[in-house]
DNA sequence: ATCCTGATTTTTTTT
DNA sequence: AAATCAGGAT
């Protein structure tokens, strides 16, 4: 390899690439061909052994740019991986498959979709499209969609083509009255998918293994294309993906555990130049079907393969490694390792209990505001991060960030191409660029509403079914519709034209650019001005997220040469966007996540919010009894903390808007003592005005108050019981204090236990619950 | 066809 | 507490 490397044109390069790796790094940079498994423990460096190993192939000859397929796990990552190479080469690298399972799948389907009987417009359905067409598809059959929820089923659809089982196969496995529901259901799914030119997500991954499994030539095509295979995070594969990767490497014989054979057998010989990087502790998908044992299992795959363990850890504290360290020791199995680090012991990590999810964040920003102003190293608000379990805990987070006026962004919850107006300005696009697309179709038809309403539509769609013609064909002929009123025949029509007009507009020889294409829509359809009537703040939110998406659109024109196909990969990328991808980094923003998407990340300060049993690990894990899943995410989240981390839980927090006592999270008393400092928050009676010192400070109750119920457990104070939860009357003109709100003072009582308070910081008015928010009187 | 209201559900986590 | 949904009124 040095002999090589010494009459190699790239010397300096390759020396300059290898300076500063670690042995086990500079093994994995170097492996020449055949399987290579990095097992790559948090913060030792993984990414950078990726991007090295890519700049090594290329100088090395090994593998041209176009030879290299890297799979990463979120578009962000790609974008990020791509960067680096990019300034380690010193030249683009157009033409190298930088990106995730689910694009370059959708990628390959656009070329090859005619043999599958698609056509290369096909429309990726998101989530909430799949969902909608399960739920028509239990109503086709004339299933009660109450007895078997469309979630339900589409989740066993959804883990099924995992597994790779079409509809049959599913059928012939069933075990119970839900599981033959399901295998119908799953048949209809799957036909009306095809006929309306669509894919689920789990279908790009599926129809792609299907394509490589049925034409030996293109799954050869594909294999010698690829020469060089890459996966980060290959814990968190699925099976439809670790066959993906057999078909293009050549992979190993059956494995013993391996799903039953469906499709035909294909001889799988190939190159077997995979290199896959993960770590098994950081499994944390298994609810999407994800399966450690790909990792698990890689050398029993390929009994030959090299394996690369990274243990230094470049990134924390040795007192948050050996927490984590620690905790990860209770989840049993798992390949051994020992993360070290050369960092020192540093500050001890934090733990906090506090009253509730309020005080909680109250105390999490006023930490993040002293440690910005008074920690010598003045961090930057971008070096902080929040992770919690569930997205819903982010609001009480911002409700105080807004308030104490700390700039931060939230990665994930609701994105913003799950907005209503994004969504239905896309799915025009879908519906121009895909005319068999009955769920766009259904979205837009009567969006702004122009009086064709469910039962037109649900007739217009039966037509076509019975024709069994595109929607759009059956959608253009209003005349031919049977019992369609002539109202709903004139608004159609009308609908229609201006459809026909806009697809014209597409495929012109000069064809539109997606921006203006947007532009066109959103003007010609009305939807701009059903909005600007509605005269609301709301609405005039949504023009400005519309803008945003033309803006979107100019911005892909700008980089796209404009043609017929530049608007099938612009809605391609849009239905391939995840939430990580929005995040920005550098702009000193706070930035609060789910520890989900805190994978693969790093920061200096880290705050992990509800700490408690129920909340993480959550309940329904507990109720499952996969606890060493969450014992992992809880892994994931310490070990993104470079210097600081604080671990706070809250003894009483609202779930679904009522109180709930809770307990620390087991996992906090899975760390070893001696590595944490402990704060309890003396206990306190109920959620009293916040005074400045963040003290507690016991109100006196208020004679004539009323409790109407005792919520909770009892807490003692000064040696005086007093409820967790008091619930309170409320008199006109009180003067109250809400944790979230501020002050204000009470403007009505309705009955119902309702109280409609004024609220002194932004002159809002609200109405309340009495009994469950956490309003305090004067 | 559309609007309103009361009931019911929602919280795992996401490409 | 908020969002979604179904059923009924207009």
């Amino acid at each position: 390899m040095l002999g090589e490397m010494a009459q190699n044109p790239h010397a300096e390069h390759l020396q300059e690439l290898l300076e500063g790796l670690n042995e086990p790094q500079r093994e994995a940079v170097t492996h020449g061909e055949g399987p290579l498994l990095i097992l790559a423990g948090a913060g030792s460096g993984k990414t950078r052994v990726l991007t090295h190993r890519i700049a090594f192939l290329v100088f090395t000859d090994q593998a041209q740019a176009s030879e290299i397929l890297a799979i990463t796990f979120t578009n962000k990552a790609a974008q990020e991986m791509r960067g680096r190479v990019e300034r380690m080469l010193g030249h683009g690298t157009r033409g190298m498959w930088l990106m995730t399972f689910h694009a370059a799948c959708a990628r390959i389907l656009r070329s090859e979709a005619e043999r599958l009987g698609y056509t290369r417009q096909f429309t990726i359905y998101d989530q909430a499209d799949a969902r909608r067409l399960v739920k028509r598809s239990i109503e086709g059959l004339g299933i009660d969609p109450k007895r078997y929820t469309p979630v339900a089923i589409h989740s066993q659809i959804s883990s099924a083509k995992n597994r790779l089982r079409d509809a049959k196969e599913y059928g012939q496995m069933v075990g119970s009255y839900f599981e033959q529901t399901v295998a119908e259901v799953y048949g209809v799914y799957e036909r009306e998918l095809h006929r309306m030119n669509a894919m689920d997500f789990d279908d790009l991954l599926f129809r792609t293994v299907n394509l490589l499994e049925l034409f030996e030539e293109v799954r050869e095509r594909y294999a010698q294309a690829f020469r060089h295979v890459l996966v980060d995070e290959y814990q968190d594969t699925n099976h439809a993906q670790y066959r993906l990767l057999q078909l293009l490497t050549g992979s190993p014989p059956t494995r013993g555990r391996q799903e039953p054979a469906h499709g035909r057998r294909v001889s799988l010989e190939g190159h077997r130049n995979l290199a896959v990087v993960g770590d098994d502790s950081q499994s944390i998908y298994g609810f999407r079907g994800a399966d450690v044992r790909n990792i698990l299992d890689f050398q029993e795959d390929f009994p030959d393969a090299r394996v690369v363990k990274l243990e230094q850890n470049y990134r924390s504290t040795q007192t948050i490694l050996s927490a984590a360290n620690a905790v990860i020791a209770n989840n049993r199995g798992g390949i051994a390792k020992r993360l070290w680090s050369e960092l020192g012991e540093g500050e001890p990590i934090h733990v906090r209990e506090l009253e509730d999810e309020y005080a909680e964040a109250r105390f999490v920003v006023g930490e993040i505001e002293r440690l910005i102003d008074e920690d010598p190293t003045h961090p930057s608000r971008s070096e902080v991060a929040v992770f919690y379990r569930t997205n819903a805990m982010s609001r009480v987070l911002e409700d105080t960030l807004v308030r104490r006026e700390v700039a931060y962004q939230v990665i994930g919850g609701t994105k913003f191409y799950e907005r209503a107006e994004i969504k239905d300005a896309v799915a025009y696009l879908s519906l121009l660029a895909n005319p068999q697309d009955v769920v766009s179709f259904t979205r837009v038809v009567n969006s702004p509403r122009r009086g064709i309403g469910q039962t037109s539509v649900g007739r217009v769609l039966a037509h076509a079914d019975t024709l069994g013609i595109p929607i759009w064909e059956a959608a253009a002929n209003p005349a031919q519709v049977p019992g369609l009123g002539a109202a709903a025949q004139k608004a159609l029509a009308r609908f229609m034209g201006t459809m026909a007009e806009l697809r014209r507009s597409i495929n012109d020889d000069d064809p539109i650019p997606v921006g203006e294409l947007l532009e066109a829509v959103l003007s010609q359809t009305g939807y701009v001005e059903a909005l600007e009537a509605e005269r609301t703040i709301e609405a005039q939110g949504r023009i400005e997220n519309l803008e945003q998406l033309v803006q979107v659109g100019r911005e892909w024109d700008a980089t796209t040469e404009p043609s017929r196909e530049s608007l099938d990969s612009f809605l391609q990328q849009i239905a391939l966007m995840a939430d990580a991808d929005s995040r920005r980094d550098g702009e000193s923003l706070v930035t609060l996540m789910t520890l989900h998407n805190a994978k693969g990340l790093e920061y200096p300060l880290v705050f992990v919010v509800g700490c408690e049993d129920g909340v993480f690990p959550h309940s329904r894990a507990l109720d499952e009894g996969d606890v060493e899943e969450e014992r992992r995410l809880f892994y994931v989240g310490v070990t993104r903390a470079m210097r600081a981390l604080y671990l706070t839980y809250a003894r009483r927090r609202s779930v679904f808007g009522a109180p709930t006592a809770g307990l620390p999270s087991r996992f906090l008393d899975e760390i070893p003592p001696e590595l944490t400092e402990v704060e309890e928050q003396p206990a306190r009676g109920w959620s009293a005005p916040v005074s400045s010192n963040g003290g507690a400070r016991r109100r006196r109750r208020h004679d004539g108050d009323i409790d109407i119920a005792d919520v909770g457990h009892d807490d003692t104070w000064d040696g005086v019981d007093v409820p967790a939860t008091p619930i309170r009357a409320f008199r006109l003109g009180q003067d109250v204090t809400h944790p979230a709100f501020g002050e204000g003072v009470v403007t009505g009582v309705e009955p119902g236990g309702v109280v409609v308070v004024r609220f002194t910081d932004d002159g809002s008015e609200r109405k309340l619950m009495a009994e469950y928010a956490q309003v305090s009187g004067h």
